[in-house]
DNA sequence: TACCAAAATGCAACTAAGTTGCAGAAACAA
DNA sequence: TTGTTTCTGCAACTTAGTTGCATTTTGGTA
């Protein structure tokens, strides 16, 4: 079941607070994939840049959002589809050079890759770039 | 067997020019793994950053360098191990959050995933980030 | 070789996303 | 209610990336 902005902020141990949870029940609300701090600047004009900058990081470091990174050069956030236990290693994005969306696949089973170095791994980010289907009709 | 510069540009279509040609030789001897801009701006102070930056985008529209998002902010490329027949669908990277750098891993075989949707997919990044030996030895 | 059009280069200035400092406002515990 | 901590908003700053334009270089042609 879907828990409520309350839920997720107290749970997170971040502070309740009038702007935070606008700003989180419009996420959950307009943003099923990925978003960037533009989209959401949009979305809220009334609240600052800065505040909303801060309360994606602080989303994102306690993991109630994903950081996307899928070359657009801006940075985006998606909704971590897993709460609870977020040992969310592995994220699927379908990225589309035309109009520049990002959709999350949150629901694909990572493929594994060998690693022949020390390398410590924490997460993987499996970034598909192509054509969406929206721009792939409207014309090449 | 590895290819000249100039056999490089030539076969791209690219005007062989003095400080292109500098630039990718400093490019083979000095980067195995993904750089930035500002990387090749400091082994290369003698050429202006819009240089650089129109050689790197051009060098990457052919083929002989791969754009590489590695989240951390800046744009990265990295040598196109594959030069002739650049189909090079996937590429799998390794991410050091400590030191910020690079690493790829030409020769993985990347597993597929499995597309619902239609959506045309042009190319594949893998990108795992975590900490590397270097940064893991030195201590947490 | 000399000339010319097209392309490349360098400088400076600009853009845009992200980030920080700080003062005032809100949250929460005592 | 009070006081401390944390949050918010404004403005200003940082940095990577990008563009305009004048000058130089390239490579083809006479």
């Amino acid at each position: 079941m879907n828990k409520t902005e309350e839920q997720l902020l107290s749970q997170a141990g971040i502070r309740l607070t009038a702007v935070r949870l606008m700003i989180l029940r419009h996420i959950l609300q307009h943003f099923a994939d990925a978003f960037s701090l533009a989209d959401l600047e949009a979305l809220l004009p009334t609240v600052g840049k800065p505040t909303l900058f801060r309360t994606l990081t602080t989303l994102a470091d306690k993991h109630i959002l994903h950081r996307v990174d899928d070359g657009t050069g801006m940075q985006k956030y998606c909704l971590c589809h897993s709460h609870d236990s977020c040992n969310c290693e592995g994220h699927v994005y379908l990225t589309c050079r035309v109009c520049r969306k990002t959709f999350c696949l949150p629901h694909v089973k990572l493929p594994e890759v060998e690693l022949k170095n020390k390398f410590i791994p924490e997460e993987i980010e499996y970034v598909i770039k192509g054509v969406c289907s929206a721009c792939a009709g409207k014309k090449k």
